[in-house]
RNA sequence: GGAGAGGUGGCUGAGUGGUUUAAGGCGCACGCCUGGAAAGCGUGAGUAGGCUUAUACCCUACCGGGGGUUCGAAUCCCCCCCUCUCCGCCA
């Protein structure tokens, strides 16, 4: 969340930024200051009185000492009315506090200076591209036809199973899967400094509200109950994103400064449930429940924190190039950037099959934002608490890799050429019928 | 699912209604001492918030969390959470 000293402090200066996400956030700055206004007020007098209560107090321990019983009797009832008037103090304070705190947590993170104005994903500006759209001397297939002739997606009896957006993985696009991920996770273990974590795939409601993904986005995530107690509903989540457990693995710690910068990679499935979302109910790979993705994590000191995207979208960007992917980077606009960043960079691949480009990655620097909600701070040599940057990317997300890999090295005659460094992990150099 | 034990500062560990400002110990930082160290001695140090130009002072809160009793709660009462051990079931 936001810091609401800055909110007392530069109100306009909040409003105005928030107004270039379009959302309308900037609305709710002028009721949160109401609140905390009214708490001060509150707070301020019930800690004078209680200040006043404490000595008093005192004071009647000494008389019974002296066993002045009289005049400690007198006393007593002077306190209690005192004790009266701070009770009433501190129900406004708690209930003015709460209703400022629930607001806050709606607002959203303040645009990087650095970041496009534009209100959809049209404004977006592309950044780079590497390599060129293929030409091939056949008319490409797309990746359903491609997954149904070699087998590597049963999507009929995906769909048996647990309806529609679930993927069956059979035979080879089974192993292309595991293959990925695991290529995946060693790459940025071996070469790119992080270290692999295995998280839980069902979390407590508080990590969500950590990222910043409750209370805003609680429709899109699967709610689990335990066997059919409905009072256990609601507290723990499937996990929409590996960003969700990991990012969230040093709440309510204070680290050491040497401990920064923390990397963390790690695999996890992805639920969600997509309510509303266009183009779920389509067939194919591209909106699922449920994918796979590795994720990168990084806790840095604000210094860092965007030279540190900068890496971690190379570090991505990586994954492509090794197997010889056509990507552009593109940088989301105000309107366009999730409710958490202050800067997020898109990385979209190429598919030949389906002849667009598909968002694999999303790398955001969320600053002090995250780390805020969660209460994760780290101590400087001087011993002052700072709350670290918190990076968030995909290293990539795995389902609409393995369209654009498959639709990019889809040969003339139905075999797919899998690329060299993938094929210590699948042992074939080819995925044939 | 059943039974029991426990939750106090960085760690350990006392504290069952009022000079407790949470004892003592360990560890930590700084200083004295020393040729240098150790030992010894001394000093200091938590988190959040309010008030502030101030990371100065002062004040408030925090002994798992939330309520209650009281002039006053780590301590008494109620509810909840978590951890550990044993039994049962189980990959």
């Amino acid at each position: 969340m936001l810091d609401i000293k800055l909110l007392r402090d530069r109100a306009d200066f909040v409003g105005e930024r928030l107004a270039t996400r379009h959302a309308g956030d900037e609305a709710k700055v002028t009721e949160i200051l109401a609140h905390d206004t009214r708490w001060r007020d509150a707070i301020a007098e019930s800690q004078q009185l209680k200040a006043r209560r404490n000595s008093a107090s005192k004071e009647i321990g000494a008389l019974m000492g002296q066993k002045k019983t009289a005049e400690a009797e007198a006393k007593k009832v002077e306190v209690r009315a005192t004790g009266d008037r701070i009770a009433e103090l501190d129900q406004v304070s708690a209930e003015a506090e709460a209703a400022r705190d629930a607001l806050l947590l709606t607002v959203p993170n303040l645009p990087h200076a650095s970041v496009a104005l534009g209100r959809e994903a049209a404004d977006n500006p592309e950044i780079r591209t590497h390599g060129a759209k293929f030409d091939y001397a056949f008319k490409p297939r797309n990746h359903i036809e491609l997954c149904e002739q070699l087998k590597l997606v049963d999507f009929a009896r995906g769909t048996k199973l647990s309806g529609s957006g679930f993927l069956l993985y059979t035979g080879w696009g089974a192993r292309l899967e595991r293959a990925l991920i695991n290529f995946l996770l060693d790459l940025h273990t071996s070469e790119h400094g992080y270290t692999e974590v295995a998280p839980p795939y069902i979390i407590g409601e508080h990590c969500m509200v950590g990222v910043g993904q409750f209370p805003k986005f609680k429709d899109q995530a699967y709610a689990v109950q335990e066997g059919l107690d409905g009072s256990t509903l609601g507290k723990l989540y499937l996990v929409p994103t590996a960003e969700a457990p990991v990012a969230n693995i040093h709440r309510e710690e204070i680290l050491a400064a040497e401990q920064l910068p923390v990397r963390y990679v790690a695999y996890s499935p992805c639920f969600r449930a997509e309510a509303g979302a266009a183009g779920l109910g389509t067939r194919g790979m591209i909106r699922v429940h449920q994918f796979d993705k590795v994720e990168l994590i990084k806790l840095v000191e604000p210094e860092q924190g965007y030279a540190e995207l900068e890496a971690m979208v190379g570090n991505a960007e990586k994954v492509l190039q090794l197997l010889g992917l056509h990507y552009r980077v593109i940088n989301l606009c105000t309107g366009d950037m999730g409710f958490a960043s202050a800067k997020t960079y898109d990385i979209e691949v190429w598919a030949p099959g389906q002849g667009q480009y598909l968002e694999v990655s999303s790398c955001s620097n969320c600053e002090d934002y995250q780390a805020r909600r969660m209460s994760l701070r780290y101590k400087t040599a001087t011993g002052e608490n700072r709350f670290p940057h918190i990076l968030n990317g995909s290293g990539t997300a795995l389902a609409r890799l393995f369209v654009a890999l498959v639709e990019t090295h889809q040969q003339a005659d139905g075999s797919v050429l899998i690329p060299e460094p993938l094929r210590p992990y699948l042992r074939t150099d080819r995925l044939t019928a």
